[in-house]
DNA sequence: ACCTGAACACCGTTCAAGT
DNA sequence: ACCTGAACACCGTTCAAGT
């Protein structure tokens, strides 16, 4: 009466790479940093640890893999009808979504790395910076500048995501954070003590893009 | 003959959490962030690991405490002589050179994380800001740029020379780089292909200091 | 109170053996 | 050519036992 239950769910696709980056990414996403073990991805593809092997040199290679299948759909070619800023502003924005709902691809990235996905981003910032008028030997520092920015940003959030138990609310979290900032010691920190209910109302995204619009406005000062 | 040869070579110290943290940090300098485990760092205590857990309580608390310790005396309060623009590029370049000399750091830092070593340095600039006379509403907005693009600067260069053999010559690494910028498709990359040069003799530092004065631009053209 | 070091439950990675 | 899964050399952490 049993007999019948035990043919597969799905029939089973061949192990490929492409489905390999795949599950790791999941896994990433669901069960963050710790949770990505050759052992659960192997469960999870209904194989052994060693067939992954096959077609990954390492765990590091794979993280690298992940990082670029998250990363590369998050930069689109520019619109033609935006202006330099609305270009940058929208790159920014994709990087930033693409690292806010993958939290650990922030410690991933390096603009050194030979291959990195980042080349496309600064590239695609660089041509930006030249539309805007900067002369060749300030463009370097200014799409530098805007990559590091907008890295740092991301860093931050992931970190801040990834010290949280997956799944818990942001808004609470932040505000939490806030209290802490509020309940410090006025004597020591009194700036921070003053801007913590603005971290507690605070869009990220908005506050990024104002961040963004900082640097196009030190940009744009050099210009005059 | 060889019986007194025995004698240790120094006076045992007893464990204490200063010591566990001093030798952890001399471990992640030197052997990097895989460097730092527990039978290495019981060794070089003349110890065993359990040992170890009695005064700290797992590898986070560690590595958050060895992070406390390198970032803490990069703070040095702001001189009353300097301006604001001054304190806070003596600031940012405190915690870059932190950063730099301890590459390890980076991805342990978090403003959000309750007690954060960059809670100082987030009060530092924020009292900068608000001396420069940014009204109250910007000044979250502008002394969160500031932070992100430090980190970000900061973070990019810990995970390039993470990346790198410990000990490599970093103008080798960065001319091996810029080749390969150069040798781009000029299809796909020109941007970054025209700038590898600039990679290859820029100056780590002045670069850094070039994209903070570019953020102290857009806050004080945000001024006028 | 503090230290010891064996033991436990994991890892990433390898590799002989299978198909 | 591709997959299996046991085995190896590690980890972080715990804990009974010592001083």
């Amino acid at each position: 009466m049993a007999t019948r239950e035990r043919r597969p769910e799905r029939r089973q696709e061949p192990l490929s790479r492409e489905r390999i980056v795949g599950a790791a990414v999941e896994l990433l996403d669901t069960a963050g940093e710790r949770g990505l073990t050759f052992r659960a991805l192997a469960e999870r593809l209904a194989t052994g640890p060693g067939a992954i092997y096959w077609h990954v040199t390492g765990k590091a290679e794979l993280l690298a893999a992940a990082t670029d299948a998250v990363i590369a759909p998050a930069v689109a070619p520019a619109d033609a009808e935006a202006t330099p800023e609305q270009a940058i502003r929208t790159l920014a924005l994709g990087i930033f979504d693409a690292l806010d709902t993958h939290p650990w691809v922030g410690p991933q990235l390096t603009l050194t790395e030979r291959h990195s996905p980042l080349l496309r981003v600064f590239e695609g910032i660089g041509r930006q910076v030249q539309a805007l008028g900067v002369p060749e030997s300030a463009r370097f520092t200014a799409a530098s500048a805007l990559m590091s920015y907008i890295l740092g940003v991301a860093g931050q959030n992931a970190a801040g995501s990834r010290s949280v138990p997956p799944g818990t609310d942001r808004a609470a979290h932040l505000g939490a954070v806030a209290d802490s900032w509020a309940e410090l010691d006025p004597g020591h920190y009194p700036f921070t003590r003053e801007v913590a209910g603005q971290l507690r109302v605070h869009d990220d995204e908005a506050e990024f893009l104002a961040g963004v619009d900082l640097i196009l406005g030190g940009i744009a000062a050099g210009l005059r």
